[in-house]
DNA sequence: CGAACCTTGACACGCTTCTGCTAAGGTTCG
DNA sequence: CGAACCTTAGCAGAAGCGTGTCAAGGTTCG
């Protein structure tokens, strides 16, 4: 038996049924569908929605947050500039020596 | 002239000077300060903020977004995990015999 | 000194996120 | 058939985000 409804899986994994029709729309995890149009859940979504919530819990993460990190991987024109950006800001230790130079100069 | 004032700043690069504060306490953009607790813009900030306007004009990123993006790099634990998960979603592709199998049995 | 800045703190507003619940109706299966 | 599920759609409410604005007070500089 490899294919459960949406009840059955939020009972496995402690979701609701709401927030697993929820975590669908938000594209995280999306099951297939028997022909009737009943969500069916697979071992596959069973352990995301456990490592989903895992997450959460542990570091903190919102639900938009794997959305971006989502994006990041599909896009990577929007990759790169994020990195570049994040590089600008890590420059700062290097320059730890015209930072020093910039504070004499205005206090 | 390598040092500006909030009020400075925002008018070379269109943020509010309510949103430099903004930033600043999100960790996004943080100015160096006088000795009498003025916030001060240098060259790299004035960057910065250009190209993070950039980055939410063209590609709808929010702050919250880059906030994640920069803890991602932060931390090495979340940054794994938050890969790994996502490599989980992606073997969905590799995996599509399987799911037709599944559909098959479920229908 | 006084104008024009800056500081922090707070209130406020509209919008989105996350979550639950209810309603009206279809599906499954004993 | 009827109970127990499932579907979508919607309202609702707490919390957070992105912004503006205002108040009370400190700093700078001509």
């Amino acid at each position: 038996m490899d294919g459960m409804t949406v009840g059955e899986a939020a009972e496995q994994t402690g979701w609701s049924p709401r927030m697993l029709r929820y975590l669908e729309r938000a594209e995280l995890i999306v099951p297939t569908r028997t022909a009737s149009g009943y969500r069916v859940y697979g071992l596959r979504e069973l352990n995301q929605l456990r490592s989903l919530a895992a997450l959460r819990r542990r570091f903190g993460v919102e639900l938009g947050d794997m959305s971006f990190a989502a994006r990041l991987r599909r896009e990577p024109a929007l990759r790169a500039a994020v990195d570049s950006w994040l590089a600008g800001i890590e420059l700062e230790a290097l320059e730890w020596d015209q930072r020093k130079h910039e504070r004499l100069l205005v206090a």
